[in-house]
DNA sequence: ATTGGGATTAGCT
DNA sequence: GCTAATCCCAATG
């Protein structure tokens, strides 16, 4: 019996996490398996909503469901799918994607051919997928935004977050096992 | 008003 | 391994 989205999404992010594992994600012709996630939570020191509510994070305050959308380094566009009730400030940093549609057009927009290079690392399956600021505050289901689960639990591994300087040692960053799309 | 740092990446050394 | 790309926000003066 799986859980339906709705059930999932509003859980707190690192419950979610393991769940959102193996789903399919889809903006327009591009569709991909989501197999690397990690989870920011309020409380989380290093998370965009701990010092509360700005004109750049409003969505992640949005209930469960809608996807924050943010610049990183001034350059690349990261993707996030909101978690939990209005205003807990939770979010899922999606890292890595499997191309599963529209693999030509990824190609294209990236200059890379290599499948399993094109949606590994935040910065590139934004690009590759063609998101970008328009896309923060959208609810999945609209626009041509979707998010298939997967019909079955995944193997998963959990570990340290990437990239980041202050809540380290947390393990909140989940992969699926031996998936050799994962950023690392 | 200014400054420093970041949930990153590609390209060069 | 190091650096540049140069946006958004928070902390400081």
């Amino acid at each position: 019996m799986t859980k339906v989205f709705e059930e999932i999404v509003c859980l707190h992010a690192p419950e979610a996490a393991p769940l959102l594992l193996g789903s399919t994600f889809r903006v327009g012709k591009c569709a991909g398996r989501i197999v690397e996630l990690e989870a920011y939570t309020q409380d989380d020191p290093s998370s965009h909503s701990y010092r509360g509510m700005t004109a750049r994070n409003e969505p992640m305050f949005m209930r469960g469901g809608h996807l924050y959308v943010y610049l990183s380094y001034g350059v690349h566009w990261c993707l996030n799918i909101v978690t939990g009730n209005e205003g807990e400030g939770e979010a899922l940093l999606v890292r890595a994607i499997e191309p599963i549609e529209g693999v030509e057009l990824m190609k294209k927009r990236r200059q890379v051919d290599d499948i399993k290079r094109l949606c590994k690392g935040p910065g590139n399956l934004t690009k590759a997928f063609g998101i970008s600021k328009q896309h923060s505050g959208l609810l999945i289901g609209t626009q041509g935004v979707s998010l298939e689960l997967s019909p079955k639990s995944v193997e998963y591994r959990v570990g340290e977050r990437i990239g980041i300087s202050i809540a380290k040692e947390w393990k909140r960053r989940y992969w699926i096992k031996d998936s050799s799309f994962v950023s690392r």
